[in-house]
DNA sequence: GTGGTCTAGACCACT
DNA sequence: GTGGTCTAGACCACT
């Protein structure tokens, strides 16, 4: 599992109007939630996981920041960032909102076309197979 | 003709990452899958919707002007903004391939948190509660 | 000819820059450098160019103004426009500076793109079947 | 890579109709297809443009969204704009179109006025020496 | 430094 | 009244 993450493909989505930074922080909560990096470990420092984003140092020092703010990691001079005591859950109780408010906003948006809610569902559907599609790759 | 919008809520989120006016782009193409807005009908003029959502009118503009560019819409000199012949398909399938887009960002953040399937499967019941909760206020 | 003249389609482009009231006066200038409307004899109403055109009367009153003031047409009160003395020639003129403008643009914006000369001459060839091939329909 | 283009002078028209932001975005288009912008290089950055041409940035800015819209060029956040891989195959297109367009316009307009083949094709060889000799200078 | 979004306000063409 | 263009100037994200 921790492998798998380092070979992932550069998760930025240029095109997203979510800020680099934030889209960064959200990976590494990610990463947290799902045991990848664990309490106590240090997660990559700025400098490797700006080179493995392609992306300029000061931005991942950003989203280091916000995470830091949240609780999520505590900068330890010298040495790094670590994942705080209690980060996992947190970390899934986040991952679970964003989930939520993402499907949401799918289904708002849908409403307001006047899709059926058959269409819809039809259409949560098909997002799985897309990503699992893509997943599998 | 005039009750359906007037009394839709103003869906300007301001702390959105999308900007305001591809909000408002996003809106009118809704309206038009919807069928609130039909072919040849004139949509609300810049003014009126500046002044409606609070916002300045070079925005509402804005909107405007990527809705005429994708075809949406028509600018007529002096009368306003016409719904474009075969708008309503075009947009129903916008519409469409935006919820799909919605559900897939959300199910793959959900993965990378190592969130199961069923539990995936229960925030997106989750989210249809709220919506329509939020929906028959 | 005259015949022709008002058989022929409308000859407003909505899309060009160029105002509507500034076709308008041009094709009145065209037309009295064809001889379509002679000096002394009146020129369409503003109304029924109106209506011809599909374009408000305030339009056509405006290329009217354009018109008397350069001195293609006179104002007779209570009668009409009618084609001044010796319009004609200044008419022609007219046209003749307008092409050689029109062709100096084109040459132009072909030569900033590296077009050749060879190029560009064949473009010229296309555009004369282009614009037969419309006039025949 | 310096030379070439500063030296060319600044291209704005005040008097035409196009709008100034239509005409940068033309003249970046002629020199995408002229093969002075190659593919993967910037283009000068909206500020500097701006300087250039005594223009406001937002202006430039909104030439260059047109730009980046119909895929002529991508914007890199933080670095600037950049020419889009196989732009200057479509840029080329689009200045063969826009020469044809232009010399339709004019023929179109010599025929309106009753002008002769004989005499459009002189004007045609006339444009082309004002062109060379205001080209020269 | 780079581009992107927004506001405020002016002036134009057309109805 | 309608939309279209432009200026001036602010603030944000990213390098």
């Amino acid at each position: 599992m921790a492998g798998a993450h380092e070979e992932s493909p550069i998760p930025i989505d240029e095109r997203s109007h979510v800020p680099v930074f934030e889209q960064i922080a959200e990976h590494v909560r990610s990463a947290v939630a799902a045991g990848v990096y664990r309490s106590g470990e240090l997660i990559p420092s700025i400098r490797a996981t700006a080179l493995e984003l392609r992306v300029n140092p000061n931005t991942v020092q950003r989203a280091y920041e916000v995470l830091e703010r949240e609780g999520t990691v505590v900068a330890r001079k010298g040495i790094g960032m670590c994942v705080a005591e209690r980060a996992r859950q947190s970390a899934r109780g986040h991952a679970e909102t964003a989930t939520r408010t993402a499907f949401e906003h799918g289904i708002r948006g849908a409403l307001a076309a006047e899709l059926s809610k058959r269409r819809i569902d039809d259409l949560y559907e098909r997002a799985w197979s897309d990503t699992q599609n893509q997943g599998h790759v």
